[in-house]
DNA sequence: ACTTTAAAGTGTCAATACGACACAATGATA
DNA sequence: TATCATTGTGTCGTATTGACACTTTAAAGT
């Protein structure tokens, strides 16, 4: 008998068998110890993780100094997670949060997107336990939204990637692979789904100014809102406390701080913010 | 040397390949012959596939006579195909028709929804070119929805189902796995998508009465709309023709027939039908 | 052949919502 | 203490909505 040990994943150990089978009809005997976490082949996941800060909306980027080049925190899939679950194992990673508002808005699975991912040399160079071969697979990605309030966020790097910053949406910035594309996506998605999704509570500081919800909606939509008809229209379904006080220090009038009703405002949700039939 | 032939998936060849490697010492050449198709492991697509008859909504369901369970009509996907290439086929199998609209809403990746498929068994006994390894992995299931004109539609079953059938939503069926939870998923997502995706022109034939219309929108809002009101709003959204030409046949007095303006329909789809903000 | 019936075509009206805009109050800054 | 941008709080005319009424029509019933 000859024993031999190496790392392997889950489905490399259940192929082995299945060669094995084929090839020794069942006369070679195969045990193998599984070490380290092993991942579902083919499957990642990216998240485009949006702060709004300053009248911005801002994306969570790594950069390669290298390379120079962007790229989404992402992440893979454990062989007993859900991708809900791996996701927030990313977000928790980059931000440092946890119980994060996620939505998954689309899979990218375009036959050429993976193609020269310039972050393979990289990964395989930077950390030896692990083999080229399962990032040299062809993946299928899920995009998933994540909404977070830009101040409690701690931008933390991984292993491979030099730096992990915030980066505008007006900005040109050069993502690798097809993650402009997701990230344009995932705003696109946002957009539609202003008016279903918990988007201002997870998006602003418990307490902000109706002018900070008017912004932060003027920025999604993409246009300018009447400032005293979007009071009127967001003060009639009852889903914000006026608060008996004001934000001090900023020149000007000191305007009122505003709370949501999480109780309507979950409510008013279900049925979608307004109209239509 | 020894030659072995046997069909085997690009993933196993990689796979052999690599454990080659490690196993010999690259001392064993492997050339093999790939034949069949091949699928990426750990992911499926599921369809529900929505068309609209006699008032009612329904979905094409596969059927297994000995299990007495329903299932969405589902697929693989090929190594060289996107997602939605993959569903194309599926589609094209079960209905027979080509560039059908498609869309996919969600991701479904619980540990434990594959766990212990019905089917396993079945696939396994009917096909013996097929081994039950790939069926017996995890799988994560993009999920899909198809609008179809239901007169169109050729319902053909799959080569382990003994039947192809119209289902309608109000029917208590009992389907396979999580597809029960599939098709609710589905239905809501074309609900809150019945402003923005063409679902009216994708389930009603070329012509059609205002009435047939709105008992669309009302079954797929589940809410009774007023019928004078209706046509007046969606009148005013200017993506109908008014054809010179009755419904004859029917009781009572003949209804108008209506056509989609495609141009019209189209641009006002891209600003989402109406209101909010 | 006449009546019945239920669906279809068309319209009214009050209530509400919406878009556009006016003006006074405020509080740091000059 | 004057300035000035921002905030708070409106108003007004118009467009949209919801609720409902009346007439017309084609097949089915007698």
């Amino acid at each position: 008998m000859i024993q031999i040990s190496f790392e392997i994943s889950n489905e490399i150990h259940h192929l082995l068998l299945f060669c094995a089978h084929k090839l020794f009809n069942k006369k070679l005997a195969i045990s193998i110890t599984n070490t380290g976490k092993n991942f579902l082949n083919h499957i990642s996941l990216d998240c485009v993780i949006f702060g709004f800060h300053e009248g911005e909306l801002k994306v969570l980027s790594l950069f390669y100094e290298s390379l120079k080049l962007h790229s989404l925190p992402g992440g893979f899939i454990g062989v007993n997670e859900s991708l809900e679950e791996a996701a927030q194992v990313v977000l928790k990673e980059r931000t440092g949060l946890d119980a994060i508002f996620l939505k998954q808005f689309q899979v990218f699975s375009d036959f050429e997107r993976s193609k020269q991912n310039p972050l393979v040399e990289k990964i395989t160079k930077s950390n030896t336990t692990i083999n080229s071969d399962f990032f040299d697979q062809r993946f299928i990605t899920v995009g998933f939204y994540a909404l977070v309030e830009y101040t409690k966020v701690n931008p933390t790097p991984d292993f491979i990637s030099d730096s992990c910053k915030w980066v505008s949406l007006n900005e040109k910035i050069d993502f690798i692979l097809d993650h402009s594309k997701i990230i344009n996506k995932a705003l696109q998605s946002l957009r539609e789904q202003l008016n279903s999704q918990p988007i201002g509570y997870n998006l602003l500081p418990d307490k902000f100014t109706m002018s900070e919800l008017r912004v932060l909606y003027e920025t999604i939509l993409g246009k300018e809102l009447d400032r005293r008809n979007f009071q009127r229209k967001i003060m009639s379904y009852n889903i914000l406390n006026k608060l008996n006080e004001r934000r001090k220090g900023g020149a000007h009038k000191s305007p009122f701080l505003f709370e949501f009703n999480l109780e309507n405002y979950e409510k008013a949700l279900n049925d979608g913010l307004q109209g239509g039939w």
